[in-house]
DNA sequence: TGTTAGTGTGAGTATATAATCACATTACAA
DNA sequence: TTGTAATGTGATTATATACTCACACTAACA
């Protein structure tokens, strides 16, 4: 628990919260098939213009998502498909801890 | 953008939420080797036992981890190496996102 | 039974995050 | 220059999260 190790949690920590919300999961989720703009991703999402520029924002801010502007709109990628190995682990981690429950039911085991 | 989603959505929220937070990666690191009760994780880590208790309680209940009761101790373990990837991941996406701003400084690309 | 150690939790406060509205900003086009 | 569309942002409110303190709970043991 040196300096070192505190800024790597820190960062880490500012990286999954990015990603924490089912907006911003949604909005990247959509960025899978690449670039799109606030308006277009506000539309397929079904939520307010205001707020999906705001979640952006966060995210771009973090590092997780990179800009274009090309006339009025501005376009939204992802900076590295590595966000999209992160969210499979995710899923990845929620099947394993169903599973450990399952079988948690089935032979008592501890919690 | 339907029911089924929006719920996966969430289910990935609560995951990377449980984790998204300084003092949780910490004592997940901690577990890395193996089952640690609480005391020796609040020393380890040089924050408050009731504290740790707090994050230790959501990250089961989120079933990123299990316990196992020996005595007076409680001992916290990992219930899925998944977690340990997802770290590995998260760590990815900054030194990819680092990257990033490093080829942007140099070529002038778009953020 | 009383004491002690390890853990969990209610209550209160502080802080952070989210959502919405209204409006500012920017770029384009008539 | 005036108008319009896409986006960003200040201000407000609501909600969630984090931390601390005090105390309750549980298991061991004298």
């Amino acid at each position: 628990m040196n300096a070192a190790c505190h800024e790597r949690y820190d960062l880490q920590a500012r990286v999954l919260n990015a990603l924490g919300h089912p907006i911003r999961l949604a909005i990247v989720e959509q960025l899978r098939g690449g670039e799109r703009c606030v308006c277009d991703l506000a539309e397929r999402i079904g939520a307010e213009r205001s707020n999906v520029s705001r979640h952006l924002a966060l995210m771009r801010r973090v590092g997780v998502l990179g800009t274009r502007r090309e006339g009025l709109q501005v376009f939204y990628r992802l900076r590295t498909p590595c966000v999209l190995g992160l969210l499979d682990c995710a899923t990845e981690a929620i099947r394993s801890a169903i599973d450990a429950d399952s079988r948690a039911l089935a032979g008592g085991e501890a919690g």
